[in-house]
DNA sequence: TTGAAAGCGCTACCAC
DNA sequence: GTGGTAGCGCTTTCAA
């Protein structure tokens, strides 16, 4: 209906002028305006429900308090979701508001969104990728602080995107737990059924996975060391192959690449006639809502630590901000030639121990 | 780097005046600029790469080419982020962006999120709400063209928010194509396992159902219309009791609340030695990406047209705006008292064929 | 054909 | 202690 109040229609209301409209309402009143004319200036300020315009404060203060996100499958898919839901909580709580865009995998398009955003003066440039990622970091991305949440900069990035922070969940760490447990738990025959090598944590995960089981002196059988993908019917199919055999040589122990697969797994099982986990154990890996903790059993499973991933990055990007403007050029300081890569920040996966891995049946 | 360059800067590579800047760089340049001034600026908005300041721009139009989301769980869920994307898509390809903020949940924070997108002088407002929900409007929606993304105006809401566009699937169909495509298929027992009757979904489909029993004549039966929610362990539960029993006096199809409910079944069914299709059919719905299209076998199931549902209400947004600022009043043409009710547009949902459902066994 | 000026709403500075 | 004014970057109108 009524166009929404400005300054000046307060300033009129309350009989002051704009600046002391400014001032009371920034908290600056005390010792500039009088106590009276303050008073005037609040309640007019409320009966006509005046906030500023961010607009016309953005473009003052050359600053949008805007952060941008760009990711490639984002908002429709459940992971980076938990990303982007962390980062923007951080962002809320300092006065920030985040703005989504989603090149739905189409590569190449971040570029253009990358210059949207820009375009908008976001203050910051988060990427966030579905999946651990190496990444071609838009050029655009240098020109603000960023931060790249769950994946790298790819070698043939511009100069200077090696120094951008990268906040990853440490997956070789994940893949050594989930082992250790299956490990504790009596297991000794135990199959790496990852999701696909085209992700780069796949590779991290199994080194992790080998770490263990050399820990414990056990050997991995390198035949079941196997790509299961991340869907339930891949899944399905590896855990069908495998657990086909005779009970003596069949795994005990399951790895799945993600809760999805393991989901696949199970139902392998049970048309087999097994039984989880009293005659195989099954993990899965990310946690993944609406999928690990309801599933029957509900699946032991490595969470993947989104929502701090999120956290982190936006924490970082906030933090080159509060540091003031974009991060110095900062020529490496100690020599080497080109910026040096700086180290990831690898957050921990958490072990999250249910019911569909128990002792070794054997 | 460099400070993003301005249309003055342009305009002095260029040797002419900002004026003319804008005038090219808009495409009224023919006829107010030389030709050879315009190539000439042209040139120097390339070497500088200039993009106009959209924040400036918005400041000076009055009007921000942002369109508002706000939704309870978008982010972090699959569904939503699906309405999401089509908005998105449709308002990028006429020249607008989207701003989402998520309320977790927290019914309440809404009011805020509304204004605080209000605040950075967005265009119009889209709530989209995961699942089919009754709503309470936010008051501040009424300010801006705005639509209802699978929910629709609760009674209790500020006057005028009946009026607002509600974009729905149209559940009553969808449950009467699941419940056709079984009767199809020679199905006479059929066992409607909805999901939870606090989503008014539940009852339209129920009432579908009901619809195509009753065209076919086939009776039905009230003990097999349950409540067996939305998540795998929910739906394995009611499964594993209907399947249990002797097979003449048991379901031959399934008919579940979601894709992942149905998953639960199938599973169900595996442990109790049945095959899918061959013993009995489940039926999903949803086509919940990375679900239905990957089980083991592949879920027959409904679309939601989520995507549509997103295009249809930034579309009537849109549409909206162009037909000239925030709605008129528009006091009811027509009589009564209160603004009219808008009938909520209804999208079709789509019956997808896969391998799940078959001809009935008896 | 060109350039100067106004104004979107805000805040910071500087006279009064 | 107060209020006028400049200027963020843009577009558009109007005068030269």
């Amino acid at each position: 209906m009524t166009r929404k109040a400005t300054a000046l229609d307060v300033a009129h209301r309350a009989g002051v002028s704009r600046s002391a409209v400014s001032l009371v309402l920034n908290g600056r009143g005390d010792g500039n305006v009088a106590k009276e004319a303050q008073e005037r200036i609040l309640a007019a300020a409320a009966e006509l429900s005046y906030t500023p315009n961010a607009i016309a404060r953005s473009l003052r203060d050359r600053r949008s308090r805007v952060i941008g996100l760009v990711s490639d499958e984002a908002v429709t898919s459940p992971f980076d979701g938990e990303i982007i839901a962390g980062a923007d909580a951080l962002a809320r709580s300092h006065g920030f508001v985040t703005l989504a865009t989603d090149t739905e995998q189409d590569a190449g398009r971040d570029l253009d969104a990358v210059r949207t955003l820009l375009d908008r003066q976001v203050d910051g440039l988060i990427y966030v990728t579905v999946g651990l990622h190496e990444l071609h970091v838009p050029r655009g991305m240098l020109s603000v602080p960023s931060a790249l949440a769950n994946c790298y900069a790819a070698p043939d990035s511009p100069a200077g995107a090696a120094g951008l922070p990268s906040i990853q969940p440490d997956e070789v760490r994940g893949g050594h737990d989930a082992a250790a447990h299956l490990i504790r738990l009596g297991h000794r025959r135990i199959a790496f059924l990852g999701g696909l090598y085209s992700s780069p944590a796949v590779a991290l995960r199994e080194a992790g996975f080998r770490a263990a089981m050399a820990e414990a002196s056990l050997p991995v059988r390198e035949e079941w060391v196997i790509e299961a993908g991340w869907d339930f019917a891949p899944g399905h199919h590896a855990a069908t192959a495998l657990l086909s055999a005779p009970p003596e040589e069949r795994p005990t122990a399951l790895l799945a690449g993600n809760d999805r697969a393991a989901v696949g797994m199970v139902l392998a099982a049970a048309r087999l006639g097994l039984e989880v986990p009293r005659d195989v154990s099954i993990m899965g890996y990310d946690n993944e809502r609406r999928v690990a903790e309801v599933m029957v059993p509900p699946l032991s499973t490595v969470a993947l630590p989104l929502r701090t991933i999120g956290e982190e990055a936006m924490r970082a990007v906030l933090a080159a901000l509060d540091a003031g403007g974009p991060l110095p050029p900062r020529t490496t300081a100690g020599g080497g030639s080109g910026t040096s890569p700086a180290e990831p920040l690898l957050v921990p996966c958490t072990l999250v121990a249910r019911e569909s891995t128990g002792p070794a049946a054997t």
